[in-house]
DNA sequence: TGCTTTGTTCGGAACAAACCGAACACGCAG
DNA sequence: CTGCGTGTTCGGTTTGTTCCGAACAAAGCA
C-alpha cells in the first residue's frame, strides 16, 4: 500500500479512536497526526492543510487538547505562531482522566445508597459497589505509579 | 426532599452517567432502577411505565443492556413474561469491557509502528506507548482478579 | 384455526453535536 | 495610523443519534 495513504488511513482510524474515547473527531485526528509526525509537534496552519480542516474547527479541538493536557501549546522565541506538541505522557494522562470516572461513580452509589430505604438487598448490592470502588481508588493510582517507575527505569540508563 | 422525587432524580442522574461510558441514556435508566429496586428485577411493561419510554425503546435497551452482559434475561416456570436482573458483578464486566479499549489502543499503536518509517523519534514514542499497553494489559487482569478475591472472601463468611 | 400477549423491526421526527465560513479582537511591523 | 498575520467567537448548516409510534413476527391458549 502506498506510504500516503497509509497515513492518511492511520490519522482516519486515530479520529475514530478518540472520538470513541470522547474527544471529537478532529481533535482525534490531530492526535494521530502528531503520533506519526517527525518531531511531534505542529502548528495550526499547516494541521488545517494537512487534515483539511477550517481552522475554527481547528482552534477549538487544539483547546480542547489543550484542556485535557494532551498537547502543550508553546512559542518558539521571536515567533509569533504558536505551535504544539504532544505531552510526554500523553496516555497516562489519558488513563488518569478515565479515572475521574470512578469519582463519578462513587458519587451515584453514595446518592443511591440515600435513595434507598433500609431494604437489606439494595442496600448490599450498592455496598458491593462502593467497596469495589475503593478497591480501584487505591489500586489503580499504584499501578500507574510503577509504571511511571517502570518507564523511568528503562529511559533512565539509557540516551 | 420527597423519597418519589429522589428516586426519579436518582434514576436520571444513573441515565446521564452510563450514558457517558457508552450507553443509550434508557439503558442508563433501566440500570439506575434496578439497582434502586427491592429485589434488582424487573419486566418490559413494568420499566416501560416506570420510566415512561416506548416498549420499542425499552426492547433495544434491553437488548443491548443483555449484548453488553450487565443484565440477565430469565424466564420464571410457566410465565410467559420474560424478566430482567442485574448481573451479579455488574460493575467488574463493565471494568473489563473497558480493558477492550485497550486492545484497540494497541491495534493503533501497531498500525503507527507500520505506517511511520525509520524514523527514530517517532518510533520511540510508539515504543513506549506500546509498552505502556504491554503492562496495563498484564497488571490490570490481576487487579480485577486481587478483587473478585477480596469480594468472595467478604461474602463467603457471611450469610 | 382465530385471539391475545409479548417482543422485535422499521420509518420518520426531534434533538444534540460537529463543522464550516465569516466576522471579530489583538498584536506587531512598517 | 494602517496593514497583515494569528487566533477566537458566532450563526447556520449538516450529520448522526435517540426515541417514538405503528406495523410486524412468534408463541401460547381457546
Amino acid at each position: 500500500m502506498n506510504t500516503m495513504a497509509a497515513r492518511q488511513q492511520f490519522i482516519e482510524d486515530a479520529g475514530m479512536f478518540f472520538e470513541r474515547l470522547g474527544l471529537s473527531r478532529t481533535s482525534g485526528r490531530v492526535l494521530g497526526w502528531l503520533l506519526i509526525s517527525p518531531d511531534g509537534s505542529a502548528d495550526a496552519p499547516d494541521l488545517c492543510t494537512e487534515l483539511a480542516t477550517a481552522k475554527s474547527s481547528m482552534s477549538v479541538a487544539l483547546r480542547q487538547l489543550d484542556a485535557a493536557g494532551l498537547i502543550e501549546r508553546y512559542r518558539l522565541p521571536r515567533q509569533r505562531r504558536e505551535r504544539y506538541r504532544l505531552t510526554d505522557d500523553v496516555f497516562g494522562r489519558a488513563f488518569r482522566a478515565k479515572m475521574a470516572e470512578l469519582d463519578a461513580f462513587n458519587d451515584l452509589v453514595n446518592q443511591a445508597l440515600r435513595v434507598v430505604g433500609n431494604d437489606v438487598a439494595p442496600r448490599e448490592r450498592l455496598r458491593v459497589m462502593s467497596e469495589m470502588y475503593g478497591f480501584m481508588a487505591r489500586e489503580f493510582p499504584k499501578l500507574l505509579d510503577r509504571w511511571d517507575q517502570e518507564k523511568r527505569a528503562r529511559l533512565s540508563p539509557g540516551p
